[in-house]
DNA sequence: ATTGATTTGTGAAAAATTTGTCAATATAGA
DNA sequence: TCTATATTGACAAATTTTTCACAAATCAAT
């Protein structure tokens, strides 16, 4: 089955997760997991392992179940995990200090470059060891494929624009703002509010 | 129509995007918005708004659209967005800094109370008006009904019992660690690694 | 080599969600 | 008051996603 493309997208986003599982059982020293301990561990049904995976071919034993290190190179090639990926951040604010920070990105092979603001006060001061760029000089054309925008919303349109120009193709956009959609661009949003309003809804349907 | 409880979750999650439109309509002085503009502002088709709105009454005029304040409104009181909201945040790093600092929160009505940690160094700090408390020192019963998790993934589980020890009902989890399901206890989980991959995966199929 | 115990991969059924369609209805203007 | 226009609310259809259930495959033991 070579068919990428019309993998349904919760399918593509669970993935993740069973690369985190994976990863985990193989530092237990786990060889073979079938995919009841795989969903288990996941949280779905086995059933729904089974056939995300077999949106992407054939990875088990029957009988026996997945071989935990084979399948983790090849969720990791799936979804490139296995090449290391430049990422820009947009905005040195306290959300783009915290993700410059964070070293978990790097664990999955993405690699912070460059870190844009237009604040003259930001620009040319180091955060560890990237300066933070004025957002205005940026070249076009760089290889960083990701850019992730933490960005007031009110910049968020134009910032997303500079960023395609210096050739991103995808965009992880946490300002809440809309981005009007760009041919061959993905952008993913994850709006924080959102989340915290989203438990206030079911919070008050539990309490009936 | 008065059936709180099963109501698809792709509804429940767009309805605080709908809740954005609406205050960003309102800021801009428009009285009175049909299904086919706030389906546009919001990204997705005229169907699906009315739909969604359906499951939870009537609030268009035939012939005219949606009077913007009333909806808003409604929309806030479904979501709990009318009352103010204490929120804990256990864990004072980076990103539990980031999420303290925003004002963001705040304009929804989510006003944060209490920063805990484990580290002796930050117990007893100041960050903004908060002083940092010793998690092991927090009461019970406490009436913050929602909890962030922005601790080490290795203690996102222990962490969140605690939360939950002190009243906490609902758990915004960024650590990338499954929480363990308890019973009447709502969790989100936030994961950037996973968005930055989810990003990847969709770079490499674009590309065909 | 045969048997028994497992567990995969998949086609088909079921469930959930989205989209299309249109009668009903409200408004504004004649 | 009547008519033309716009737009909702809901039902039905289409699509997508999840779940079921079982034949086929593998292994281990005899
Ligand atoms: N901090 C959080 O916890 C949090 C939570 C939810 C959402 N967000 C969203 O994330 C985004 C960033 O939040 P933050 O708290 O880091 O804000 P911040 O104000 O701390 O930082 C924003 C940064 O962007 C820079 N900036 C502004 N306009 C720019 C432009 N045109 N080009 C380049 N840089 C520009 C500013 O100089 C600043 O350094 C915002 O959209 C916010 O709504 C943040
Ligand atoms: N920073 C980011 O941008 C980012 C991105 C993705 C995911 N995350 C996740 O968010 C979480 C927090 O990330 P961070 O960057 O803020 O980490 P951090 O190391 O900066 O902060 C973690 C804080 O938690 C405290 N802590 C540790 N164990 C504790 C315990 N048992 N009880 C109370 N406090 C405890 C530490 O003292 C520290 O202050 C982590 O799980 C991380 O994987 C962070």
């Amino acid at each position: 089955m070579e068919k990428r493309s019309k993998i349904p997208e919760p399918t593509v986003a669970r993935l993740p997760i069973y690369f985190r599982c994976l990863i985990e059982l193989k530092e237990n020293g786990v060889a073979v997991a079938s995919s009841e301990d795989m969903a288990a561990r996941a949280g779905v049904k086995a059933s729904q392992f089974r056939k995300d995976l077999s949106y992407f071919g054939e990875f088990g034993i029957q009988g026996l179940g997945y071989p935990v290190s084979h399948l983790l190179d090849r969720i990791s090639s799936i979804m490139q995990l296995n090449k290391e990926h430049e990422v820009i951040i947009a905005g040195a604010g306290n959300l783009g200090s915290a993700l410059l920070n964070y070293p978990g990105f790097q664990k999955w092979g993405f690699k912070i470059t460059r870190v844009l603001d237009n604040n003259p006060q930001k620009i040319g001061k180091k955060l560890g060891d990237i300066t933070i760029e004025d957002i205005q000089d940026i070249p076009k054309n760089l290889n960083s494929s990701i850019g992730i925008i933490a960005v007031p919303a009110s910049a968020a349109q134009q910032v997303a624009q500079t960023l395609i120009q210096s050739g991103v193709k995808a965009i992880l956009n946490f300002s809440g703002k809309k981005i009007s959609p760009s041919k061959d661009i993905v952008v993913r949003n994850v709006d924080m509010t959102h989340e915290l309003a989203i438990l206030t809804y079911y919070l008050s349907v539990e309490n009936k």
